[in-house]
DNA sequence: TTGTATGCGTTATCAG
DNA sequence: CTGATAACGCATACAA
């Protein structure tokens, strides 16, 4: 890689060191550290003189060497999840950026790694957690009895996840662990309020099999709202998440007559949709709410629930980041949070 | 942070260094730090000692302390980009899950960040690689001009773009920068020519506005086609990316009379669908092919140009880390590559 | 084949 | 308010 010095006229220096810019200035090192990490503690005459010269050969501290020291890397992890359907997978995507955006903010960068199942998502941590010494971990979809958690609880890493540790009575105001999440049942009882207001009296639920949070939550919510409005709750399918699946199920809701449908993907929507067009249907069109507010639901113009991912992102940074910087000291905000969606109201493109 | 030491029973003893298990077994510092770095080098008897001891405690070296020392990271950068149209963007999805697990496999990390627009995405080239010793940047969507590969040349940082150098004669084969891209045109020529061999006489083209290195690209390939087959090739629309302007294109396209469509994108071939359904023109549905492949078209049954992402992942690690680790011999596999896409030929799901 | 010395860039401790 | 000294964990000549 042999460069002519003359053929690189622009920066041939160097890289610029604490040492560097200390002989460069006459102070000694510490100073320039100092300047850095307490600037009150640096007199003025001094201080300008030091931070003009680190301007002017564009110093940046080494991160190894400061997480040497420290034993802070300033990094989270976040495991990549495999796209999925991909029409919800949208969402991981959205939250990732979200999520990289506010640890920018905060002097935090993120660092993914992919992991074929929770298994070995802890060993990653393990592994992470001893040689890139990642001060914290970002987790999505919390399942039941969820692992991942209690490891990295047991072994006292800080972390906080997207979703609720479910499968706990108290879910949503359990405090086992950090955690921010989407108020799935209020979207869901919006969802149906909004479509009862509009004139629907027969209001199906498309969602997914028991046994998932989420998904539960989202049934619940459903079920609370139909109740309180005194409309039947048993106009109900729940099918694995898919477009096919959702065209299917929303056949057998169509033959026991409703007019109107709440499901808990845009996905199942997005089948819904097809079938209700197949079957002639299309006055319910309007009539439907799918959920995540995806690209898709948004183009075809499918109403959906929109969650407020990068409200959550942000949450879920400043957080973890306080755990981290903060060990013992209460954190400013409340440690688990129920975020309320919206329900995102639009009716199929006229063309579609 | 006083923990009570009966209370953690589990792993109490300091974290293992080179030291702590150079003493455990009786050996020197650097025999153990010979054994992980050249294990030749270490005799049979000591060699199974320490490697026992290694295992024993669980030891795993420091990348701050390696880094310092090596000034290398084993980091990889990738910027994270607005999910965009979404439909669209569940491909860069795909390619950052791909991209993080090919580089595990290879030893390192990806480091993602955001960045608002290529200027910014440079400030963080700069600051990443200055603080966080980054190895190198892997890029994507390459367009005319690109200021980014221009100024990781000129900085003399290792990278390799997915996308090729646009707006050069020789965009195709040129080696100003390692690229790995996928061949949209080899795409729309398949996609004609399979579109023509089931009997279309008037194919249509739904393209991006001229400009955009991928879109022309895609377009030169249907041109291509077209015209080794003696077809027509003026039925073209070239407008922005979106499921509304897709419709709106189609349409004029079908008053000028075509059999079949192709498109240079899945938002866009969403919303000709659309359009062909609302002008009662179902019949041509299953002549419609999109680009991506993604989720959407896989739901819908939009037959889709396929793009091998993982394979151009694998590539695109394979190269970077090459440049990386030897950074004077040339690489073993070609430092641009055009990878074939596949047309992925499916009927609209029958109750679409 | 194994061990000794030294330095990577930073921060912490404790003097002056 | 400033500066000397030590240490973080590892790798790399070089010497034995």
């Amino acid at each position: 890689m042999a460069t002519t010095p003359e053929a690189a006229g622009v920066q041939r220096t160097a890289k610029p060191t604490l040492n560097s810019i200390a002989r460069a200035t006459g102070v000694s090192r510490q100073t320039v550290s100092n300047l850095l990490n307490d600037p009150d503690r640096v007199a003025e005459p001094t201080r300008t003189l030091v931070n003009d010269e680190i301007r002017r050969v564009g110093y940046r501290p080494s991160a190894a060497a400061r997480q040497l020291r420290t034993r802070r890397s300033h990094l989270l992890g976040f495991r990549m999840r495999p796209s999925g359907d991909g029409i919800n997978g949208s969402i991981h995507d959205r939250l990732l950026h979200a999520l990289t955006a506010r640890a920018h903010e905060r002097g935090y960068s993120l660092l993914v790694f992919a992991a074929a199942d929770d298994a070995a998502e802890i060993a990653a941590y393990q592994e992470l957690r001893a040689t890139n010494a990642l001060d914290g971990f970002l987790l999505t979809g919390t399942n039941h009895g969820d692992l991942r958690s209690d490891w990295l609880r047991e072994h006292a890493i800080p972390f906080v996840a997207f979703g609720r540790p479910w499968g706990r009575e108290d879910a949503a105001t359990s405090q086992v662990h950090d955690w921010i999440d989407i108020d799935g049942g209020a979207g869901t009882d919006d969802a149906v309020r909004t479509l009862a207001a509009e004139g629907a009296a027969r209001i199906g639920f498309l969602g997914w099999p028991e046994g998932s949070g989420a998904g539960d939550d989202r049934f619940d919510g459903y079920l609370r709202a139909c109740r309180a409005l005194g409309l039947p709750c048993d106009l109900v399918e729940r099918v694995e998440d898919g477009f096919e699946n959702g065209a299917e199920a929303a056949s057998r809701l169509l033959a026991r007559g409703i007019d109107a449908l709440v499901c808990v993907s845009d996905s199942l929507a997005l089948g819904a949709l097809a079938q209700m067009r197949g079957s002639g249907r299309e006055e319910l069109m309007a009539h439907l709410v799918g959920f995540d507010d995806t690209p898709v639901a948004r183009a075809v113009g499918i109403s959906s629930v929109d969650q407020p991912i990068e409200e959550a992102a942000r949450r879920m940074v400043d957080l973890l980041v306080h755990r981290i910087e903060h060990p013992d000291s209460p954190p400013p905000q409340n440690p688990v949070e129920l975020l309320s969606p919206t329900v995102r109201r639009r009716s199929p493109a006229n063309t579609y």
